[in-house]
Formats: C-alpha cells, sequence, structure tokens
DNA sequence: CTTGTGGTGCTTACAACGTAAACATGGCGA
DNA sequence: TCGCCATGTTTACGTTGTAAGCACCACAAG
C-alpha cells in the first residue's frame, strides 16, 4: 500500500498551528490540508470530521504542558500551579475555550491524564471522591470563566477598550466608577486572575479545615 | 414607506426561538426568516449581519428574568440569588453559552443593567469598585463555567452517561472512583453547583471579613 | 391628484464550507 | 508478476452568509 505521508498527529499540529494564527474559523479542511500540501479531503482518512479534528486539538493542547512533576505536597500548592498552568494555555491558544464551548465538554485521554493528576493533590484529604471532584470543578469553572471573559477573541480590538468603551455613558454609576478605577491604575489581567484564584482556594480550604464531622488528615504543613 | 411587517425585536425572539428548538446552528438566516414568513435577507434590513443578531439574542436572554426586587439586604443573599438565577437562564437555553463563548463577551444594555444590580449588593461593603467587579467576576466565572461543563450539548445523550462512559476503562483509579460514587448516589446538578457556590461565596467573604487594612463597614446582619 | 422618494422585503448570485462518491496511484503480499 | 487496498485527489452537491439589484408601497411635496 502506498506510504503514508500525513499522519494523524501532524494533521492536529497542524491545525492547532492554523487556529493560532487564524482563528477557530480559519481551521478549514481545505485550509489545514493546504498547510501540509495536501487536499482537503485528504484530512479525512486519518480524521473522521472536523469536530473530530477539533476534539483532537482540544486533547492535544490539555496535554501540551505537563504538570509540575513531582506534584507540590500541599493541595493548595498543587491546584494553583495547575489553574496557573491552564490560565497560560488558554492565552496562547485563544480559539481553545471557544471549541470546548462548541463541541461537548471533551474528555479526552490527555484531559483525562490532567484530571487525575489533580484529584491526586486530594490524596491526603478525607473527602468522599464525588466530593473531591466538586472541589475540582470550581477551581476548574472560575479558571475557564475568567478566561472566556479576557481572552481577546478574533478583532484585534484589546478587551480592556471594549469594556471602557462600553461602560462609560450608560448611565450606570457603580460601572462608571470602576472605569475610572481601571483608567488611574494598571490593567493586570493576571493580578486580576490571582485575586481571584486567592478567594476560590480560600473557599475551598475553609471547607475542608472547618468541617467537623471529616477533619482534615494528615495534610502535610505547607513549608 | 412601506410599512414594516418585521421589527428588530420580532426577529430577535423568533431567533431565541429557534436556537431553544435546533440549538445555535439551527439559527440560520434563511430559517429564522422562514418562521417569520420572510426570506433570509429581510432580516439583512433590521441587524447588520448574522454574528449582530447572535449578540442581540444574549442581550435579550440576559434581561430575560429579572433579579430579585427589592434586592436581599445582605450581599450574600444578593449574589445567591443572582446565581441561581444565571444558573437557571444555562440551562433554559442551552445555546447561550456556545454564543458567548463564539462573540467576544457581549456588554449589551440588559447585560449592563444586570451588573449594576450585582455591584449594588456591594454598597454596604468599603471595597475600591475594581475589586467589587474582582469579587464579581469570581462568582460569574464560577457560574459561567460549571454551567459550560455541564449543560447538554446538541445530540440528546445525557452528559452523565458521556462521563460514565469515558471515565471507565481508563486505568485511572482516582477517576474510577468517582464513577463508583456518582453510580450510587444520586446525579444532581443543582446539589453540585449549590456546593460550589457555597464554596465561591466563603472564599469572598473571608476576603471581606478578615482583611484588617479595610473592615467592612455597617453590612447588614443577615436575618 | 400626481409625483417623487426612501424605507422595506424579495430575488438572484457568488464564494466558501463540510463532506459524499468515484477515481488514481503506488507499495506490499501472494 | 499480479492484484489488492490504503492513501490522496478530483469532482460534485447542498448549505451557509451576504453583496447587489429589483419591486413595492406609503407618505410628503407639488
Amino acid at each position: 500500500m502506498a506510504r503514508p505521508t500525513l499522519s494523524r498527529e501532524q494533521i492536529v499540529a497542524t491545525a492547532i498551528e492554523v487556529a493560532d494564527d487564524g482563528g477557530l474559523d480559519a481551521v478549514t479542511m481545505r485550509l489545514v490540508g493546504q498547510r501540509l500540501n495536501a487536499s482537503g479531503m485528504a484530512l479525512y482518512r486519518h480524521v473522521a470530521n472536523r469536530e473530530a479534528l477539533l476534539e483532537a486539538m482540544i486533547d492535544a493542547v490539555a496535554g501540551e504542558f505537563g504538570y509540575p512533576e513531582p506534584r507540590p505536597a500541599h493541595w493548595r500548592d498543587a491546584l494553583a500551579a495547575m489553574a496557573w498552568q491552564d490560565w497560560r494555555s488558554y492565552f496562547a491558544h485563544p480559539w481553545f475555550l471557544v471549541a470546548t464551548a462548541t463541541c461537548r465538554p471533551v474528555l479526552g485521554p490527555r484531559m483525562l491524564q490532567s484530571m487525575e493528576w489533580a484529584l491526586a493533590a486530594f490524596d491526603d484529604v478525607d473527602v468522599k471522591p464525588h466530593e473531591k471532584l466538586r472541589l475540582l470543578s470550581v477551581l476548574y469553572s472560575y479558571v475557564q470563566g475568567l478566561a472566556l471573559t479576557w481572552t481577546p477573541q478574533g478583532d484585534g480590538e484589546s478587551v480592556r477598550q471594549y469594556w471602557t468603551e462600553r461602560l462609560l455613558g450608560t448611565g450606570l454609576n457603580r460601572l462608571e466608577a470602576i472605569v475610572g478605577d481601571l483608567g488611574e491604575g494598571e490593567f493586570d489581567l493576571d493580578a486580576d486572575f490571582e485575586f481571584g484564584l486567592r478567594r476560590v482556594l480560600d473557599g475551598i480550604e475553609l471547607y475542608l479545615t472547618t468541617r467537623p464531622e471529616r477533619p482534615v488528615k494528615a495534610a502535610p504543613d505547607r513549608q
């Protein structure tokens, strides 16, 4: 049989390149094929259809940067590291969140592995597995939701500019007060993210430490 | 001039119906027009293009259910009410989150009004406006992110079924332990949501009550 | 009453998309 | 050497968003 010149991994990688350059709309079968000196239809030999390609792209990005090994001993440090990593990933690939919203939530192998890593952060904590997932979900959701709000979308117009534009002249004084606040200070997205991250981790920590019925067992002190 | 038989509001409302029935992909200019006994091109007299239509749909849904008036006196009650309302909205219109992810974050008039309502919940709290927005963002993001994970996407396959399917046989024991947990117990999305909501509100409350430099001023006790 | 005039909806047309179907090709097993 | 079949290509079809031009009609001006 004819030696294949295309591979599934190569296709996915190229599609990711295309998406990074031109957004998710640019991920066209023909265009991805073109970057590989192939026709658009060639992709169908390695990928069921466009949606499957998107799912593959999502899972590829999900495992792109590994989480730190060994995992920090205290769950709070581990989860913070994970949150930062995800946060960075979302900005490295602005199309990522759009894709996950469009497709159903993708539980590919790499994504599952990441979840396992995160769950292991709670190994020292005496909570039911389902509650561990619930706690994780709070953090995942926060990171995802905030990124969704602030990732630059399509056109080059800065998100900050868009907000100040829209908030002024609305006659809503509390919103306009924020614009004043934003104008004078710097616009530091990472700082905003870290602020919220602290609140979320605080909420989780409060739960783990104050439930009288299930005391924390042998959680290592943070150094 | 010829009396108009279409109106922008009518178009937006019809488009929302279409999306509720057949998902966001069904929101085609031609199909929305057809429901109004009009051609697809007729819509362009009232809406710039498809994206503008989506943005209008988003803002319409954002203001569909008003938040409770009068607003609960304690910020925590107010924010909880808001979060539940948003949570319900996301499930009433599964396409909503997909649309907000696709378009840039939409700050339409109704959405801004909702934000103003939420900000007012912090009127009794002595925090800088920018920090109020940060605190709100934590909650918004959590609700949005969790809904994004659990809203049924497209096909009728239940999300729960999809998860159990994917989690089994991965060889990752922490994930499989969760499936066992899910299997025996009930699968109560609202309970999951409320659990996380408590954690987020706890995190916010901890911040507001323990900062030594900015004490809470005259926040009313909850009855 | 007649006559623009401009807002409204319709028709046609086009490029781009996902993808089904048939075809061409070339390396490997027999 | 022959045939097979996986791989990539070509062609084609239906659907999409939307640009361009046309047809209509109600009102203001004459």
